[in-house]
DNA sequence: TTTTAATTTTAGATTCATCTAAAAATTTGT
DNA sequence: ACAAATTTTTAGATGAATCTAAAATTAAAA
């Protein structure tokens, strides 16, 4: 593949769009959402995908927005795994905490060889979810699909096995390590408050927790014993 | 540090002036040196060169050439360090061969975390040399002295440590390999050519092998029992 | 269904990094 | 020491990525 014959920035409007397309799960990915996910003007984004749509990355009408190709996807999907294979070394390898990793890995996810990620992927075990949770691409673009489900969508009193969150924001990640939260602890619901939607759990077995229903939403889980 | 603030072509500009100021051993560097050094036009040379005295990372006198200053060494060291550190993550973690690693240093090198050489450093136990025997600056520039000799520079029969190379070529150091030569292995100096000035040696007390005079500087030592 | 608001595109500039061709300065050779 | 050769710089262009301001198009609202 050698993601070659695509500069970083094109690559950047590549993932933005992917990750555009996922979140909001529209068929076209407007000029303004680019705009704003990238932090530039839509004047700019314009010119971009006009070349990307020559490039066949994405297919574009004018004033409806634009849609990722097949090529496409895979490019961004490409990208992905190694902004994750790499966040599992910086974490895993280096020491590094979960909230401290996104922007390292958005440099070196630029890095330009398929020998090294290879490699890379070999060294830190063919993991298949990066330290967030988030599903590792494998070298054609499949996910192994999480199973998981925000806590915020729990009805019942049950336990559930934290596995991934929906915000990563290092705040966020900082307030969930200072609850000793960490990917693979069990949560336990003990009561949901119908007023407000928040919760109350248990974690590991040893401290309650409140959580309101915006936090909750950000907290991915696997039921356990899910009936 | 955080070599932010230059671009990856000014970070290219200036490892290479730094270079070609410890090949040449010459007070300043020529345009034309650094052009076929980065197989550029020297017009483009010159821009760069001009824009790099405004930063003060050059001086530079118009039609005499450039000199780094004290900071334009220190970004340079900087890039080295992290080039070097990283070619032992390639070889002693991930397995690429000696011969495999430019290229893909060349891109990890401009990869801006002060934070992560920290940790890379850590995690591959502060290592002083890469792989090809080049000593690493540490992180004030700072160099631990190989202390070796080309072995062309042996005048005696005696026994050397193989411990670097001047000659980076991936042709060259595949021929290495190909006599099983590692970093480490001992060098017996069996003759002399006085005529040629060519070597025959033996290798880890096995094979005897013949080096030309060129061969024969590009292979750097330490003299055991040095007198 | 028009008018208004929001979005998107075009037009014209700017900066970085690059090029070629021509001019200027330095170095070399006789 | 002067002409020839070499090196270096200037001048003028180009493409990538960005900007602002204005024009065009689409969407929303009265």
């Amino acid at each position: 593949m050698e993601n070659s014959g695509f500069t970083h920035t094109e690559q950047n409007y590549i993932k933005a769009i992917f990750k555009i397309q996922e979140i909001t799960s529209k068929k076209t990915v407007s000029t303004n959402d680019i705009a704003d996910r990238l932090f530039t003007q839509p004047a700019t984004v314009t010119d971009m995908i006009k070349r990307l749509a020559e490039k066949k990355i994405v297919t574009y009408k004018k004033y409806y927005g634009v849609h990722l190709t097949a090529k496409g996807e895979k490019i961004a999907l490409d990208i992905i795994r190694k902004h994750r294979l790499w966040e599992v070394f910086l974490v895993n390898k280096l020491n590094f905490k979960w909230d401290e990793v996104h922007d390292i890995a958005e440099q070196l996810e630029h890095i330009n060889s398929d020998e090294l990620i290879v490699k890379l992927d070999d060294f830190l075990g063919n993991p298949k979810f990066d330290p967030h949770g988030d599903a590792i691409p494998d070298k054609h673009g499949k996910m192994s699909s999480a199973d998981s489900v925000p806590l915020s969508s729990i009805t019942k009193k049950q336990s559930c096995v934290f596995c991934g969150v929906a915000n990563h924001e290092a705040r966020f990640l900082q307030y969930l390590d200072s609850l000793k939260l960490n990917i693979g602890t069990t949560i336990h619901v003990e009561s949901i408050n119908s007023f407000d939607s928040s919760y109350k759990v248990k974690i590991n077995k040893k401290q309650s927790e409140f959580f309101s229903a915006q936090i909750a939403s950000y907290i991915l889980v696997q039921p356990v014993n899910g009936k």
